[in-house]
DNA sequence: CCTAATAATTAGGTATACCTAAATCGATAA
DNA sequence: TTATCGATTTAGGTATACCTAATTATTAGG
């Protein structure tokens, strides 16, 4: 029993797994495949089997499982998939505003401390920054109550034609994707043109009232969500 | 191969070890037997052996470790088990003074979280803090090149006549000891006197300029360090 | 100097969270 | 309908960090 830290039985492994299934499973709340919850958190597939028959089994399940047929979180999966979720964006939020992190390096640090943060520590960063509901990087902030607002933004990569848009966030996954992101002045609440897209060589934008424009790769467009501009 | 989390090899369990190691050898780095760091660890004395083998044979040796004769730190147990005291203490003067906790809080979350915590964070606090030299307890923080400054304060416990003190630390190991502390005025840097002692009932102190006694047990006695009055 | 008590170690087992290799399921294409 | 292929699961192993029970060292007393 080397976890005494966790009497919730939530261990860090298991928070990863519920927050992986949170963000596959979409807004839609989706069936969540083996697979690619094996893609997501780098471990063999047969491992994905275990952890989840294993999750399902337990006495509160934190999975509804069905063999060959994927997960969906179960209330309390969803709850504690939602409350790491808070812990990771107001981490970073608490990163960037109060400890001046760069951008692209609060991910990395939200994601190891999230799973250790105490209720209090979690109160007092929100208090300190104003009880924030965006993080940074544009997403929102779940409540302490478990409700997140789903914004209907739209993928840059799912843009077929030309138009205007406001940036609505920023994937923080790929720390040097970021960095250039950074660089180009695509941030949260900028507002972007899509000039041109070619199926081959992705897209051709420019930010604000700037008429420069610059390529980005299809890989890129999938890490940006839009909002219709509003003008 | 569950901690990718620190290539170094040294996970969670190992920080404790060292810094309990670190702890109980004192300033003058006495040889630690099992018995000790079983109870300062609350693990059973087998589990201590078992560890105490894995870390003399690591590729980089944490401890030198001799059967039946007990243990001190290598160079480089040292160093960690000194980045890692400095990591809580610095983290605990961060909660207290940034975050507002409750003096009695500190010690827990960052008890947890000083396994975790990046280099940078730990710059981006201490910066923030004004690099720090003492914590809320009154302990010294050990510098980023791991050196620290030992006073040669002495523990109330060891105290056998009557006399005056300034107040140089409180364990923060017991919350509860420590709130009730705090509720009586000692705290780093008051000054204390002692009034009367026995073997049996312990202490009777007076804080300050105040004529108004108090009881100590030896057991509190234990966990407040004293320098001697200035003045 | 020997023995009893205490301290420490060895032996053997548990749970978590991974892994690889082998087996099996299910959906589709002939 | 069935053969096939990719997805998934089962079987069997590894390492960490614990545990208890049994054994062996050390040390202090008679």
């Amino acid at each position: 029993m080397p976890a005494r830290r966790r009497p919730n039985s939530n261990s860090e492994s298991v928070d990863n797994y519920l927050k992986a299934i949170l963000s596959l499973s979409g807004p839609e709340r989706r069936r969540v495949t083996s697979t690619s919850l094996a893609d997501h958190l780098g471990v063999a597939p047969a491992s994905i089997t275990n952890m989840l028959q294993k999750l399902a089994a337990a006495t509160v399940p934190l999975v509804e499982y069905e063999r060959h047929r994927g997960v969906l979180l179960s209330p309390a999966g969803r709850r504690r998939a939602l409350e790491v979720l808070r812990h990771h964006r107001l981490i970073e939020t608490f990163l960037y505003e109060i400890l001046d992190y760069p951008i692209e390096e609060v991910h990395e640090e939200a994601e190891r401390l999230e799973h250790f943060i105490s209720e209090r520590f979690e109160e007092r960063i929100a208090a300190k920054l104003g009880h924030p509901r965006i993080d940074p990087h544009g997403h929102s902030i779940p409540t302490m109550e478990g409700e997140m607002t789903e914004r209907n933004s739209i993928l840059l990569s799912e843009v077929l034609g030309e138009g205007s848009f406001v940036i609505d966030s920023v994937s923080d996954r790929d720390p040097g994707a970021l960095r250039r992101l950074k660089a180009s002045g695509i941030r949260p609440g900028a507002s972007l043109r899509v000039r041109k897209r070619s199926a081959a060589a992705g897209y051709s934008v420019s930010i604000g009232r700037s008429s420069r424009t610059f390529a980005l790769s299809h890989e890129a467009a999938d890490g940006i969500r839009l909002l219709p501009s509003v003008k």
